[in-house]
DNA sequence: ATACATACC
DNA sequence: TACTGGTATGTAT
């Protein structure tokens, strides 16, 4: 990564409430009582009476409503929502037509070229041209939004919501100041540190960015190299400053479904939901006129572990009837499965279908009886009840219906009829690429059974260095920090990590500490001292100090977890004892 | 390639 | 009674 940039302009836009700001605007009389935009079992949107008694987004109902007896709910109307997010972006779209979109209701913008353009890009420029958008928005819409306008995407997003709602912030160009402001800022508020990886910081004692900066040395050993420059450089205020993707279309990588439902444990009613999904993934894929090579198969069992099955063909699939038949084979592979609360089918590995004509597609392929065994393992997935009972026994014949009900052929709609003329092929062909779709699963079902005949090399895998432009976040640790230790151990590998801490001072984040210093002037020499407290910690030789070291923040962690549980059992929160599932 | 975890709205 | 659903992407194996 480059040094920092602070010669961009950038503006977060954010619709305040934006679902229940839709719902008063076209209601008016609901202005002044507590709104929430979802229903009994999850609130989406609140309006900011309701969130003056406690009422937020995310928040179950039932609880809601608890805490504001009076509040009015509204079902949500997602299409409105959708129109109404087409109307803001165009609005956007004057100012910098390649905007990227976060979810319907923010928007970041590179105000650059237009400030520019317009002889405006100064700090009075900036302001104005955020007031200005605002305004529009106002007048256009009858809706309010916030602002942050800063040098970079993360700053502009942090300060977009220091003033809220109807308020804009803005952060001058300047390092200092930018140093100054973060260092006071909570290790939660930078983008994509989340929950979990707050919880990691806690446990090395870091919880703003000035203990982020000063600690670098134990992140470093904590996280990995990616990880540890995404929060390093997050501290300092740095960011990626160019757009993500060069031209309008966002290229998406998967499309899925999913539906919560009330636990099921049978086959029939597992296959049910899947072809239901896959009904529904069709209408999707045939919408945006895609389709994939990797199936996957999601299940949340009624303790809310999640589960996948995933699975990769040689060709593309497109239909319901494809989704089902691969379906099928994932869930066979998963099951049996213990009973759960949600299903989700899921495409990935995406192509344009129009563009693709030579590319190999899966036909469209029957379903027979014999994809309709249920496999070893009984009907249910860990239950003891005979199939007769509970509403999952006559299953077969609704299978039926609800599979011929939605069964029909992509050529069947007349939306899509263009479709078919440059994506599919000869039938033939598509037979033959069902037929090495087939195999190929089977095989692959054959080697999980009986284990590879032969053994891959291992690769071994080099360390991603470069944090990717349209990176937001750290990702999983199983929930506990590891160390790298064993990784720094060997010599040349120390070396070469010595190496990489002197290469990141040095070329990328000097300006930003040697700042740091300065202002807290703690230290005599940023560079002596960050690699004298690495020399420290590599001293430890002993894979096992690494490990004990490990065991106590997990401990820790694990403590405040039996902490909070316990508040949650204690009834604290208001959270009935019942909630917990199990 | 597969499975899983985290994050965001 | 009752804690979403959709998309993206890092990490481990």
């Amino acid at each position: 990564m480059k040094e920092r940039e602070v010669r961009r302009t950038w503006m977060h836009i954010d619709m305040d409430m934006f679902y229940a700001a839709v719902e008063i605007r076209d209601n008016p009389s609901l202005k002044k009582k507590p709104v929430a935009v979802g229903d009994n079992t999850m609130i989406t949107t609140t309006n900011y009476i309701a969130r003056k008694y406690g009422v937020k987004s995310a928040m179950p109902g039932f609880i809601g409503r608890k805490l504001c007896p009076h509040l009015v709910f509204i079902k949500p109307n997602y299409p409105k929502y959708r129109q109404a997010s087409d109307q803001f972006k165009r609005i956007l779209a004057i100012y910098d037509p390649k905007l990227e979109s976060v979810g319907l209701d923010e928007a970041n913008l590179d105000l650059t070229d237009y400030l520019v353009d317009n002889k405006m890009d100064n700090d009075l420029g900036k302001i104005f041209i955020a007031q200005k958008i605002r305004e529009q928005i106002f007048m256009d819409m009858g809706m309010t939004a916030s602002a942050g306008i800063a040098c970079n995407k993360m700053l502009a997003k942090i300060c977009s919501e220091l003033n809220k709602p109807n308020g804009q912030t803005y952060m001058y160009n300047d390092e200092v100041e930018i140093l100054k402001f973060m260092m006071d800022l909570p290790v939660r508020k930078i983008p994509g540190v989340g929950k979990v990886n707050e919880h990691i910081l806690s446990g090395l004692n870091i919880y703003s960015c000035k203990d982020l900066v000063e600690k670098a040395t134990e992140v470093y050993v904590t996280f990995t190299e990616y990880a540890f420059q995404f929060l390093v450089k997050s501290a300092l205020g740095m960011a990626r400053v160019m757009h993500e993707k060069e031209e309008g279309v966002v290229a998406q990588r998967s499309m899925g479904v999913s539906c919560t439902f009330r636990p099921i444990h049978r086959y029939n009613q597992f296959r049910e939901k899947l072809f239901r999904l896959a009904a529904e993934l069709e209408s999707r894929a045939h919408q945006n006129k895609v389709m994939g090579k990797t199936l996957v198969l999601e299940f949340k069992s009624f303790k809310f572990e999640t589960k996948i099955k995933s699975m990769t063909f040689p060709h593309y699939l497109y239909s319901q009837n494809q989704f089902k038949k691969y379906g099928i084979l994932l869930l066979n592979q998963a099951w049996p499965i213990e009973a759960i609360r949600l299903m989700g089918l899921r495409l990935s590995n995406m192509r344009d279908r129009r563009k693709d004509k030579g590319v190999k597609v899966c036909p469209e392929v029957q379903i027979n009886d014999a994809d309709l065994i249920e496999p070893p393992g009984g009907p249910d997935g860990n239950q003891q009840e005979t199939q007769d009972q509970g509403d999952g026994g006559n299953n077969q014949e609704e299978d039926k219906i609800v599979f011929s009900d939605t069964m029909h052929h992509p050529s069947n709609d007349q939306n899509n009829a263009n479709l078919d003329d440059e994506g599919i092929e000869d039938p033939e062909i598509e037979q033959k690429h069902d037929e090495e779709n087939m195999k190929h699963a089977k095989e692959k079902l054959f080697k999980q059974k009986y284990g590879p005949g032969e053994k891959k090399k291992k690769k071994i895998k080099g360390e991603k260095e470069i944090l990717s432009e349209n990176s937001r976040s750290i990702q999983s640790w199983n929930n506990v920090p590891r160390f790298h230790m064993d990784k720094i151990m060997g010599k040349s590998e120390k070396e070469k990590r010595q190496e990489r801490v002197q290469k990141i001072l040095k070329k990328q984040n000097q300006r930003g500490i040697e700042s740091f210093m300065n202002e807290s002037d703690k230290y005599l020499s940023k560079s002596d001292h960050f690699v004298k407290q690495f020399e420290e910690l590599s001293k430890i030789k002993n894979k096992n100090d690494g490990i004990n070291n490990c065991r106590q923040i997990r401990n820790k962690l694990k403590k405040k977890e039996e902490r909070q549980q316990k508040d949650i059992d204690s009834g604290m929160f208001g959270v009935p004892k019942s909630f917990k599932p199990i």
